[in-house]
RNA sequence: CGGAAUGUAGCGCAGCUUGGUAGCGCACCGUGUUCGGGUCGCGGGGGCCGCAGGUUCAAAUCCUGUCAUUCCGACCA
C-alpha cells in the first residue's frame, strides 16, 4: 500500500470529545470517524485491525469445533415473547415497526434466534453436541454511550451458543471455550484474566469474563485477585473478613430504645453513641422490580447491589429514593426518615440479610422512628431473617475466600464473555429434542461472546504512549512502514521501494510512505498510526544501512536493506 | 433517567457580555522555499454560526422552544 493513496486522515490534535485514550488515539490516527453518539465508521486501518481480531477469533472457534453461520440483525418482537425477555431487556433493546405496523427489533443478542432455529434443526439427541457462532454488528441503545469503541452502541461482536443434551457435555464445551478464549486473546497480545461473573440479563448460573488488566480510565470493572488464582468480578467476588469486634456488650447492658437524634448516617451514629460500625446493623431499602426490599448488612461493610438482585430472583435492582421511603414507612404505619429504618413491622416485604448479620450480638439497630435506635438488640429481637445470602461489596484487602491472603484489586476491560446457560432459553421457547429413550427434553445451552471492535480499542488501551499506538504484530493494521526520507532522493526511493517489493513478495504487509512530505510529518504519523515497525531510508544510506526501529521498545538498528527485509520476514512471516 | 456544559469550515477554537461586512490555527488547492521528528512565505477554495419561532431597521450575538453532542451520576458487554 502506498501511503500517498490510503484513505485516511490523521488529525493534528485529538477530538474534544475523546476521553480515553484508545478512544483518541484511534480517532486521531485516522482509524474510526463518528457518524452518531456510539456509532462509528471504521475507516480503511480500522477494519483491517477488526478483520484481523475476526480471523484470529474464526480460527481458534473452528479450531474449537464451533461452526460459523450468520444470523439476521432485525429480529421480530413475537421470539423475544417467547423468551420473556421482551419486557425484561429494557430500553437498550432498539425497537421499531416496519411498514405493516410489525414490531421488530435490532438484535442486541441473538439467543432467540439461535434457539428457535435450533428447534427447528435439532430433533435428536444424535445432532448434539454442536456450537454455532458469527460475528455480526450488534446494536445496543446504550443509556450512555461513550469511550469511543469500548462502549458504542453498534458494535461489533462474535456470539457462539452451544447445545448439548447433558450438563456434563455442557461443562465439557464452556471448558472448552474457556481455552479457546485463552488462545485468542494471547494471539491478539493481550493479557486477560478469566474472573467470576455475574451472568446479568442473559441469565444462566455460571459464568465467566475475560478482562483486560489495564490501569487507565479505561477499566470499567473493578477485578479483586489473588495471587493463588482466585478472581471475580466485584460483581460476585467474595471475601472472608478479618476479625472484628461484632457484640457490643461491652457498650450496651441491656436493650432498649435510646434517643439518637440527628444520627442520619452511621458515621454520626458512631459518633453519638462512641460505637464502631461493626456493631451498628444497617437497613437499607432498595426496589427491585418496582418493589421494596429491605437489606441488612453490618453497617461498615456496603451492599453489593448484583447480588442483592439475584437473592431476590430481579431482574432490575436501584436504591429507594427517600420519597418511596416515605411512602413505604407511611404504608406500614410507621413515621421514620432514612437513618432509623429498621426491619421491624416490615411485613410482606422481602427481608435480606447479609452473612455478616449472622454473628452480630447485642448490636444498633434502627426500629423506624426518627431519633430513636434499638440498642443491645439481638436477632431475637428483629424479625426472624429466612435467607442469610451474601450480598457484600467485597473491598480491596478483604481476604482471599480461598487461600485467606489480602484480596487486590484491578481495573478491567471486559472482552469476552461465556455462560452456560443451562435451560433458561430452550424451556420457556419449547426447544427440544427426544433423547435415547423418545422422551422430550430441552437443549442444555451455553453462550460465549467477544467483543472484536471493543477488544480491538482495549488493545490499544494497553499498548500505546505518548506518539501513539503501539499495535501488536497480529492486529496491526499492517506490519511495516517504509519511509524515503526524501522521495525525490533516487537512492532512498530505490531502495524503499525494492524492500517494499520483497517484503509484499514475501507476504508481509507493509506501507510505503511515499508522500512528498518532510521527515517529521512521516515519524509523526507512523508513531501515530502504530507501525509495529519502520525502516527509514533516509541519510545513512550513503553508509549503505537503512534505520530499523521497533516500535513497541523504541529500539533503533542499523543494517543493510537486505538484512532488514531479511529480519522482517523471519519475524512477521516465520515467527 | 437525574445534574452540568457545549453546538460557528473536515479538526481544534475565538467572536456573543455591549446586535451592524463571519474570523484564527491546522487540514485542503495553487505556487515558491525547505528537506531526519508535525519547515517558512505568497495566493486561494470552503460556513443557512445546530434547527424553528420571536424581538429589532438590522441577530452568530438578545428572548422562547426544540434537536444534537459531551461530561458527572445511575445503568451496562
Amino acid at each position: 500500500m502506498k501511503m500517498s493513496k490510503m484513505f485516511v486522515q490523521t488529525l493534528r490534535e485529538f477530538p474534544s470529545d475523546a476521553e480515553v485514550v484508545s478512544h483518541k488515539m484511534l480517532a486521531r490516527a485516522g482509524f474510526i470517524k463518528k457518524l452518531t453518539s456510539g456509532v462509528y465508521n471504521y475507516m480503511p486501518l480500522m477494519w483491517r485491525v477488526l478483520k484481523k481480531v475476526e480471523n484470529i477469533v474464526r480460527e481458534e472457534m473452528d479450531r474449537a469445533g464451533a461452526q460459523e453461520l450468520l444470523m439476521p440483525f432485525v429480529q421480530p418482537k413475537e421470539l423475544w415473547e417467547e423468551s420473556g425477555r421482551w419486557d425484561a431487556y429494557g430500553k437498550e433493546l432498539m425497537r421499531l415497526k416496519d411498514r405493516h405496523d410489525r414490531i421488530m427489533c435490532l438484535g442486541p443478542t441473538h439467543e432467540e434466534i439461535i434457539t428457535a432455529l435450533a428447534r427447528d434443526v435439532i430433533k435428536s439427541y444424535k445432532q448434539m453436541p454442536v456450537n454455532l457462532y458469527q460475528i455480526q454488528s450488534k446494536f445496543r441503545d446504550e443509556v450512555r454511550p461513550r469511550y469511543g469503541l469500548l462502549r458504542g452502541r453498534e458494535f461489533i461482536m462474535k456470539d457462539a451458543y452451544s447445545f448439548d443434551t447433558t450438563q456434563e457435555g455442557l461443562d465439557k464445551e464452556y471448558q472448552n471455550m474457556a481455552q479457546a478464549y485463552k488462545r485468542i486473546f494471547d494471539r491478539c497480545g493481550l493479557e486477560t484474566k478469566m474472573v467470576q461473573s455475574d451472568s446479568g440479563a442473559i441469565g444462566g448460573s455460571v459464568s465467566h469474563e475475560f478482562m483486560v488488566i489495564t490501569d487507565g480510565d479505561a477499566g470499567e470493572n473493578d477485578v479483586f485477585y489473588c495471587d493463588c488464582d482466585y478472581s471475580a468480578n466485584s460483581n460476585h467476588a467474595v471475601s472472608k473478613l478479618p476479625q472484628a469486634e461484632v457484640d457490643g456488650a461491652k457498650y450496651f447492658s441491656e436493650t432498649k430504645i435510646m434517643d439518637t437524634p440527628n444520627t442520619h448516617s452511621i458515621e454520626e451514629l458512631c459518633k453519638f453513641l462512641n460505637i464502631p460500625a461493626t456493631i451498628i446493623l444497617k437497613s437499607l431499602v432498595y426496589i427491585v422490580d418496582k418493589k421494596p426490599v429491605i437489606a441488612l448488612i453490618r453497617a461498615d461493610k456496603n451492599v453489593e447491589e448484583t447480588k442483592l438482585m439475584n437473592a431476590v430472583g430481579g431482574i432490575d435492582i436501584r436504591i429507594a429514593s427517600s420519597a418511596e421511603i416515605a411512602e413505604l414507612m407511611a404504608e406500614k404505619g410507621f413515621d421514620a426518615v432514612p437513618g432509623f429504618i429498621g426491619p421491624k413491622g416490615m411485613t410482606d416485604i422481602p427481608i435480606i440479610a447479609d452473612e455478616t448479620v449472622r454473628e452480630m450480638k447485642n448490636f444498633v439497630v434502627g426500629i423506624n422512628q426518627t431519633d430513636k435506635h434499638l440498642v443491645g438488640a439481638n436477632l431475637s429481637d428483629i424479625p426472624t431473617i429466612e435467607n442469610y445470602v451474601d450480598i457484600r461489596l467485597v473491598e480491596a484487602g478483604d481476604f482471599c475466600p480461598i487461600c485467606g491472603k489480602p484480596l487486590k484489586v484491578t481495573k478491567g476491560i471486559e472482552v469476552g464473555n461465556i455462560f452456560q446457560l443451562g435451560t433458561k432459553y430452550s424451556k420457556p421457547m419449547n426447544a427440544v429434542y427426544l433423547d435415547e429413550n423418545g422422551k422430550t427434553q430441552p437443549y442444555i445451552m451455553g453462550c460465549y461472546g467477544i467483543g472484536i471492535s471493543r477488544t480491538a480499542a482495549a488493545a490499544v488501551e494497553a499498548h500505546n504512549d505518548e506518539h501513539g499506538i503501539k499495535w501488536p504484530i497480529a492486529i496491526a493494521p499492517y506490519h511495516v512502514v517504509i519511509v524515503p526520507v526524501n522521495i525525490k532522493d533516487e537512492l532512498q526511493m530505490k531502495v524503499a521501494q525494492e524492500m517494499y517489493d520483497k517484503l509484499q513478495a514475501a507476504g508481509v504487509e507493509v506501507v510505503l510512505d511515499d508522500r512528498d512530505e518532510r521527515a517529521g510529518v512521516k515519524f509523526k504519523d507512523a508513531d501515530l498510526i502504530g507501525f509495529p515497525f519502520r525502516v527509514t531510508a533516509g541519510k545513512s544510506l550513503s553508509e549503505g544501512f537503512v534505520e530499523y526501529k521497533i516500535r513497541e521498545t523504541e529500539e533503533v538498528l542499523k543494517l543493510t536493506p537486505d538484512e532488514a527485509v531479511q529480519d522482517l520476514i523471519n519475524k512477521i512471516i516465520k515467527k
